[in-house]
DNA sequence: GGGAAGATGTTCT
DNA sequence: GAACATCTTCCCT
């Protein structure tokens, strides 16, 4: 997925960002949300892949997910940052604090203001939609792909499922949730 | 430049 | 009523 194209339509105007870090959820894993089985806002994670899952969080943020499982399984990818392709401009106008490009898509919240997506999204079918839909993009030669620890959570710190285009500017800044010890 | 805490609403116990 | 897959601001170094 990392190196793929997240392409949304909105307003007549196409965003279109570079997905360059993302996080792993499966459901036998106690920070993902359907890891306690099904409710009604993890119930689109239970279905067919390639829905987005948006939720709603602190109070003032959204995060876009995409289910990978098959229906039935409640596993998903977190898209956790953007490198901005193409409406930039229209992003810039949406997040008015951003000041730079590196800080228009580099985390779930921004990344999730800047394309304008919120829950009334929820659910959408990434591969029949018209708005929001993915297109093929893959690493260049010179990329390599690194693995931490994930951001922002309590539990399960320990596993390795964050991905992320290793030096790429616009990975969000987070630092993985692990403790890290001095020796 | 970096760490700490506040903001704020939905979901689940 | 507490927790939360975060972002921003404020204050310190």
């Amino acid at each position: 997925m990392l190196g793929g194209y997240l392409v949304r339509e909105h307003n007549g105007i196409t965003l279109v960002g570079r997905i360059v870090e993302t996080e792993a959820y499966l459901q036998n894993d106690p920070a993902c949300h359907a890891s306690r089985g099904m409710t009604e806002r993890t119930r689109v994670m239970f279905g067919q892949p390639g829905l987005g899952y948006i939720y709603f969080t602190y109070g003032m943020h959204h995060c876009f997910n995409i289910v990978t499982n098959d229906e039935g399984i409640g596993e998903a990818v977190l898209i956790r940052a953007l490198e901005p392709i193409k409406g930039t401009e229209a992003m810039y106008a949406i997040r008015e604090k951003a000041k730079r490009d590196t800080d228009l898509l580099s985390g779930p919240g921004k990344l999730c203001q800047a394309f304008s997506l919120t829950r009334s999204e929820n659910g959408v079918d990434l591969i029949e939609s018209d708005l929001i839909f993915l297109e093929q993009g893959k690493l260049t030669k010179s990329e390599a792909v690194d693995v931490t620890s994930r951001v922002g959570i309590t539990v399960a710190v320990d596993k390795p499922w964050r991905f992320f285009i290793k030096g790429n500017p616009f990975v969000s800044k987070g630092r993985p949730s692990s403790k890290e010890t001095a020796p």
